[in-house]
RNA sequence: CGCGGGGUGGAGCAGUUCGGUAGCUCGUCGGGCUCAUAACCCGAAGGCCACAGGUUCAAAUCCUGUCCCCGCAA
């Protein structure tokens, strides 16, 4: 291991997801990780504070030079590119498309973490379309290590890895396909070192897209099974949440709120999509099948909050077993 | 200076418009009733009403400034 050659990789990548494969990167023996690449810092937030990328202030704390361009296609930022003489472009959520002379400046290959089986979950939310449509059965998700190539996530895949969605929310399913990602890359690069690596094209005849979230997407449709609720909260958790409105009899206007993910109940006996019924603890929601469980909301403007909480404060005495309906006001 | 909501006993909230003894639903503690209970009844403790100034006989409430939290939008 002390003489053994070193890759140098020039990191590109902007949120989280990317920060944790970085890490992973730097702290692996065999990587060399000259530079990092992520977008620049953005107004956004609260208050339009100047927010810095995960990624940056990762590399910043390595001591990694850490670039932020607007733009990849002009001559000097090329050339700045093209004086780290990278063995290989490591990209994971960068942001950015790249153009083809950068994807061909590394001497081996630009490669891409993408949080999908591909040629599966193509485009910006693959976890999180992965876990919205894993209600029917036992689906099964994973990260794919590609070739960037100029059509989106289309690239021959080099190496993928199988995670079961089960019961994952966004928040641990990215977290864990990050690591896996990782790893992944890992095992794609070492092969690159010993010239093993092959890559199989995708199908694109079987290829699906997961599109970006929108706020549209935030909105629970009480009409579907709870299986189909249960999966589209648990894919809008704990980032951006999962929205409902419900018309509470003891108050006059209904009070929009974000829903942590609760659990299937009971069928119904014959109760109306979005009846709202409180038993116990629990705030139960007639979904098209059966009802839908919660043990925790936040009211809009207020914090995270078990049902109970709620119940003492806003409906106090005047709780009643039948308090409501979900309507479909934001 | 992007828009908006909010900080009130341990929790969640009302009260702020139109200043005048700090309230509600819970929790906690003690007692009672029960074979028994997360049920019911009685009682108690626990608050510089975010912070700092100002106005006033009097400020949770009005004025000014600061800090912190949350949602939207990006």
């Amino acid at each position: 291991m002390a003489n053994s050659p070193k890759l140098r990789i020039v990191f590109m990548g902007t949120p989280d997801f990317a920060a944790i494969i970085l890490r992973a990167l730097v702290a692996w023996p065999c990587a060399d990780v000259v530079a990092a690449y992520s977008q620049p810092d953005r107004p956004a937030g609260r208050g339009y504070k100047l927010q810095i990328p995960a990624v940056k202030r990762l590399a910043l704390e390595f001591g990694l030079p850490v670039f932020q361009p607007l733009r990849l296609d002009n001559s000097a930022d090329l050339r700045t590119l093209a004086d780290f003489e990278p063995d290989v472009l490591a990209v994971a959520a960068y942001g950015m498309i790249l153009p083809d002379t950068v994807l061909s400046l590394p001497r081996l290959e630009p490669l891409n973490v993408h949080a999908s089986l591909l040629p599966l979950y193509r485009g910006a939310a693959p976890m999180q379309r992965a876990i919205m449509d894993s209600w029917r059965g036992d689906a099964v998700t994973g990260v794919s290590v590609m070739r960037i190539v100029r059509r989106l996530d289309s690239g021959p895949v080099f190496a993928a890895c199988k995670v079961p969605v089960s019961g994952h929310t966004f928040g641990s399913l990215h977290d864990l396909l990050a690591e896996e990602g990782a790893r992944l890359l890992l095992h794609v690069l070492d092969d690159l070192l010993k010239g093993t690596a092959s890559a199989c094209d995708q199908d694109d005849a079987t290829a699906t897209y997961a599109a970006k979230i929108t706020r549209q997407d935030r909105h629970i449709f009480w009409d579907r099974p709870a299986a189909a609720v249960h999966a589209h909260i648990r894919a809008l958790t704990p980032r951006p949440g999962a929205r409902a409105s419900f018309l509470f009899h003891a108050l006059s206007a209904p009070l929009a709120f974000t829903l942590s993910p609760g659990i299937s109940g009971e069928l119904l006996q014959g109760q109306k999509p979005g009846s709202l019924f409180l038993e116990g603890d629990t705030l139960k929601v007639a979904c098209a099948d059966r009802w839908y469980t919660v043990s925790r909301l936040r009211p809009e403007g207020g914090r995270d909050m078990p049902v109970r909480d709620f119940v003492n404060g806003y409906l106090r005495n005047a709780a009643l077993p039948e308090c409501g309906v979900a309507v479909t006001s934001g």
